[in-house]
RNA sequence: GGAGGAGUGGCCGAGCGGCCGAAGGCGGCACCCUGCUAAGGUGUUAUACCUCUAACAGGGGUAUCGAGGGUUCGAAUCCCUCCUCCUCCGCCA
């Protein structure tokens, strides 16, 4: 969410911004029912100025007479002020819900562009590998071994869904232990987090809960969604609080499940592990003043990329334009690893500085010293989505007879060197 | 799931239906004093929004004492619902 304020004051620019986003928000709609609001509002709180001088009178009031007249004239303002209020509401609201819909403001240096095809990619890691074979993909080498299984993933919950068994179960823990070890030590607080939320910290996200176009499993008669990612908990445990500056930068490594419905998104490059609707996952997160956000921005990317190059797996990065932001991003940088099994390169993180998006709609503030509370920025990036980082090194690594060799880093963490059929 | 108790400012903690945006303490800030340090003294210190104004300086106003309703001329204070936390019992991984 941006400043009511400043949309008004600057009602041009975010309309560019929105253009340039491809993003259909109706700023001029916003700025009408926020002139509404304060005229109403002042109405409003010269009534209740009034309520209350009288209300202060009759309690000084010694002539009955006076007295009466004093109450006479409140209880009519009992009468007027709720209908105002009411009014004032619904204004509100329909205010908040426009208002919602205003992406964040980009960094002047993110590219402009309508879609992914237009993001830019800014280097290179690694050279793809050449095989002295015809590489499988993950989903045949996974079957094969015996440590994927789709179809019982199908059978008890639905497409998309499926089991780890074997050795992948324990590349999975591997892959999330190594995530955490190397978070730890760069002053990242462990945390697991709940893998539901109120749709509250969805919203202050920038996430959209319910509704026709969402991508979130909600609970029917609750409040609650299940999470998309560990974003939206690690940054909702500071809605509402103020914190001192001197606790900031404070950065986290978020452990959770990450549920997403995919709607709309069949028939596209989703094929096997890619696209699927529950994963684990590391997120990196953190709460920074306005002037450390750039730099915490470049330092979660940099971690991301050393995550890639000790898995060993060749990648790429890529600055995310205009069109393909989302809301909440002020810039965004996307790491692509080289997929053998598609023959391209297929994002495996995602790193976003938020800026004071999501602080504003959670009401995360912190106070400068001796100075009054500000919005502080929040930033996110992805240290292993386990699916889709499995992709990668099932490809990457795998060699003729469908074995998988795992990168030396990895072999402690997952107590094999190779990986291979489960054991009967 | 059952029975009790509690939710107040950055933190702790008072609070008779009107004089309470709220005592007191801690912490913070400013100044004073003490040759340093420690201690001490005085003052100050919530947030958002509206409005006057050249002003992010001041003045005025509204709201906020977990959330939402209600009673009342008037609610932190009374009533209802919900949420969260604590204690005890039950159940359970």
């Amino acid at each position: 969410m941006l400043d009511l304020r400043y949309i008004r004051e600057n009602a041009g620019a975010v309309k560019k911004n929105c253009a340039d986003r491809g993003v259909e928000a109706d700023v001029d709609l916003v700025v009408g029912l926020a002139d509404r609001r304060s005229a109403l509002l002042q109405e409003l709180e010269g009534l209740r100025a009034r309520q209350n001088q009288l209300a202060k009178a009759v309690g000084k009031e010694r002539d009955e007479g006076a007295r009466a007249r004093l109450i006479e004239e409140s209880r009519e303002l009992k009468e007027r002020i709720p209908e105002l209020e009411e009014e004032l509401h619904r204004v509100e609201e329909r205010l908040t819900e426009e208002q919602l819909k205003i992406p964040n403001l980009t960094h002047p240096e993110a590219p402009i562009g309508k879609d992914d095809s237009e993001n830019v990619e800014i280097r290179r890691w690694g050279e793809p590998k050449e095989f002295g074979f015809e590489p499988k993909d993950h989903v045949e080498l996974g079957e094969a071994l015996g440590i994927i299984d789709f179809d019982a993933g199908a059978k008890t919950t639905g497409s998309k869904f499926y089991f780890l068994r074997g050795d992948a179960v324990l590349l999975e823990l591997g892959l999330v232990r190594f995530a955490l070890d190397l978070l730890s030590g760069r002053g990242y607080e462990l945390a697991m987090t709940p893998d539901l939320a109120r749709d509250r910290m969805l919203l202050g996200t920038g996430f959209v809960p319910r509704g026709p176009e969402t991508q979130i499993y909600s609970v029917e008669d609750t409040d609650l969604s299940l999470i998309a990612t560990a974003e939206i908990t690690l940054a909702g445990q500071l809605a509402d609080e103020i914190v001192e500056e001197g606790s900031l930068p404070r950065r986290f490594a978020g452990l959770s499940h990450c549920f997403r419905t995919e709607a709309g998104a069949h028939g596209r490059a989703s094929r096997g592990l890619y696209r699927v609707h529950q994963f684990t996952k590391v997120e990196m997160f953190a709460f920074t003043t306005p002037e450390q956000s750039e730099e915490m921005h470049r330092e979660m990317l940099g971690i991301e990329e050393e995550i890639f190059r000790t898995l060993e797996i060749p990648y790429r990065v890529v600055d995310i334009c205009t069109g393909d932001l989302g809301a909440a991003a002020y810039r965004k940088y996307d790491v692509e690893a080289w997929m053998p099994g598609r023959r391209d390169y297929g994002e495996v993180t995602s790193t976003s500085n938020t800026t004071d998006y999501q602080a504003r709609r959670l009401g995360i503030r912190y106070r400068p010293e001796g100075g009054r509370p500000r919005l502080l920025h929040t930033l996110n990036g992805t240290a292993i989505a386990v699916s889709r980082t499995m992709i990668a090194l099932l490809e990457n690594h795998q060699r003729e007879d469908g074995s998988v060799v795992l990168p030396e880093a990895l072999v402690p963490y997952v107590g094999r060197e190779v990986l291979g059929p489960p054991h009967r």
